[in-house]
DNA sequence: TATAATTGTGTATATTTTACACATTCATTA
DNA sequence: TAATGAATGTGTAAAATATACACAATTATA
């Protein structure tokens, strides 16, 4: 029974009681969340990831995920998972796509939506006790389980594209950070050599950088500055970029 | 009932037929796409709309949506949206965001996928017949039906971002179209002015214009060239940005 | 106290973006 | 058929932005 068929059907109002109906007696899908989850570790971008539960996919990795509850928003259900698996409650997250191919799941019809996060790995609050949790780098992430592979990489390329218009990268580094740190972030999620006297000049230009008047410790050698980010001048300052250019 | 719970749980590795049984029995939400159909005319971009089918709001206009059948790709679904609305087969379209709130829609727990689509108005086969349907101008888009107002917003906001990055716009226009017409198109999405002079250098130096060799007919004054979009060059020589700019 | 390593800084050049004016073409109409 | 109206087609100078590149200063370590 379709809800509306063809352009020449006559006009009716549809009652309440009657899509109320159609919802619920047909058209029933399993909906679930599944978190691609960040962190920057050893000057390198990693992702968190768990062996699968399936015997079919016995020995691959799969992104972290589940079903969605019937009366829980699909974000809510995204935050509980990151809650759930890394102990954190004020992370990072990002609707980022959602996939609904018939055959994407062996267990029947589950359309899954995805969410990138980002989240501080020295964050004090952050566990990963849990069996089988383990942080990949991303260069390494080749055969995961589902279509998890598709939507890691999906994910990622979004990561690389907003990380450049958006001040997201943050939310991976310590809430002090140097100058340093900041350029191998970015040359670890975009994977290119940045030129360190550019990159300076390029953040000092932005002037959302807050400096910290303090210094890295236990470096073995010339200590650099600490900053923040200025997230309230950002938002107040940020602009709508204009400029046709593909 | 729970798939997985803590990160203390110890390790187990589910049956294909327990999560068969979890994903029959329970967590089953209804689905629908939702279409934001895009159309450029009378120099003023248009957004189609139909009058809400709920008694609850009646008078209110909505997007083109519909459930998701249970053996159908959710890209599939908005294809036949689509197609069932505007007699198109083959026409721009892309995700955009998943709308997840339990309290959503009034008749129970629906989440929506939308999807933005782009079509040329002047298509010869575009029927916009069926009762109810019509072009509104997307400035006096203002209380649609549902969170519907929420997603239009939404989608327009990723059109006009999008639409600086990659080459949509030309899914707007007829297949042969003039350099007026290509401005004019740039400036009622972004609903901004722009220096023609530069206009045509920015798209010139592009050079993914085809001169064809003709001109405007029955225009009151002097006729323009006639150009088509290069779709294969583009595909070869993209660019990917980098640069950070926020 | 010399060395290794990295920070911090400035300038010149190339590229891109912006601002801006006039001659040309065609349709219309006087 | 000549004059007018309206939009097309084109180039250059100035400003802003991005790139390439080198050396002195600071700290830890040997």
């Amino acid at each position: 029974m379709k809800i509306e068929d063809s352009s020449q059907q006559k006009k009716h109002i549809k009652t309440l009681q009657a899509i109320q109906t159609e919802v619920q007696s047909t058209n029933k899908i399993a909906l679930s969340v599944d978190c691609v989850i960040f962190g920057f570790d050893e000057n390198k971008l990693k992702v968190l990831l768990i062996r699968s539960d399936l015997k079919k996919y016995a020995g691959k990795w799969s992104l972290l995920g589940d079903l969605v509850l019937p009366v829980e928003d699909i974000d809510a259900a995204a935050y509980r998972i990151l809650k759930q698996r890394t102990g954190l409650n004020d992370v990072y997250l990002e609707q980022v796509h959602t996939f609904g191919k018939v055959n994407r799941h062996p267990a029947g019809r589950v359309v899954t939506v995805t969410y990138c996060s980002l989240i501080n790995v020295q964050h004090h609050k952050l566990n990963i006790f849990a069996n089988e949790l383990h942080w990949h780098d991303v260069k390494s992430v080749t055969s995961l389980a589902f279509d998890h592979q598709l939507i890691f990489e999906n994910c990622f390329q979004q990561l690389q594209k907003r990380v450049q218009e958006h001040p997201l990268g943050f939310n991976l580094l310590p809430k002090k950070f140097s100058l340093r740190d900041l350029q191998n972030l970015y040359e670890a999620i975009l994977d290119i050599k940045m030129d360190r006297r550019n990159f300076r000049k390029k953040f000092f230009a932005m002037d959302f950088l807050i400096d910290l008047k303090e210094m890295e410790q236990d470096v073995p050698h010339r200590p650099g500055k600490l900053y923040k980010f200025n997230y309230e001048k950002y938002e107040k300052k940020k602009k709508k970029m204009v400029g046709i250019d593909f």
